[in-house]
DNA sequence: TAAGATTGATAAATCAATCTTA
DNA sequence: TAAGATTGATTTATCAATCTTA
């Protein structure tokens, strides 16, 4: 007699599965920042950012994860390289926004590159099981939105 | 005249969707880590670690993925709350080998039972659409095995 | 008074140098 | 000599206190 797992045994196994596979693709890619004399934190900072579109500190802190004087250490460091730049806002004196220079750009464009590139290994599913993971992956991120 | 999304853009926005949504949920469930006094590196550990099967130092730093001073300084935390023991080798003289104590294992099923919550949006897919997840991801996982 | 950002003291993690044993 | 682990100096990130403007 054959035991079906139950719902909830499946969803754990699943994400386990996928956590463990983001993870270590993670790590294994991280060496990249090393090289670049750049932190996980200068990574998310980095990501977040843009040129054309100024943003606070406080909201920098917050997409990033990180404490708010963590975020003002984080933006010294990338000024000091020529990374971004700080603009006093025109319309409370109190924010300072943040964009991303045309170098930064570049180098976000970079690390986008690296880290936005799928793994072989997914690149190596059929076609049906590609096309079935994008789908659901869709379907989660819509829920997620729906319930934030 | 549709135009058919290539094999490697899906792949890209799949491995996009899948790392967002893995690293959102953890950022967002960090919070018992902090209220516990523990770093993500302590929680690297602890998953890594078991009560039965001691661990060298440097097979720790190599799972971790952290230096081997990291290590040391990890382990010399994780001593001093009682979560962890060294015990020394008895082939190998230079070795120090890692197990949890019974108060670790209990935290560390504490905080496996905490990040290893599958999200409320992953139980809310459809029994079909999980299934496919799980499949896809299991066989990622297969892959990957085959090409380390 | 409170919001936004920064500074200074502290903890967390890395790198280079050292110590011990194989 | 090299492997395994640790120590000391340094960088990275946090917490608590401070400064400026709303």
């Amino acid at each position: 007699m054959k035991r079906v797992k139950s719902r909830r045994a499946v969803a754990t196994e699943t994400w386990r599965l996928m956590s463990e596979f983001t993870m270590t693709t993670f790590t294994s890619r991280s060496g990249v920042l090393q090289q670049m004399g750049l932190t996980p934190g200068h990574l998310k900072a980095l990501r977040y950012l843009a040129a054309d579109d100024a943003q606070p500190m406080g909201a920098c802190a917050q997409a990033i994860g990180c404490d708010a004087s963590t975020a003002t250490w984080l933006v010294d460091r990338l000024e000091e390289r020529g990374l971004v730049e700080r603009r006093p806002s025109t319309t409370d004196r109190r924010v300072k926004g943040v964009v991303l220079t045309p170098f930064g750009a570049e180098t976000k464009a970079k690390l986008e590159a690296h880290f936005g590139e799928p793994p072989e290994s997914l690149l190596a599913l059929d076609a049906d099981a590609l096309e079935a993971l994008h789908d659901a992956l869709s379907r989660l991120a819509e829920e997620r939105q729906n319930r934030s």
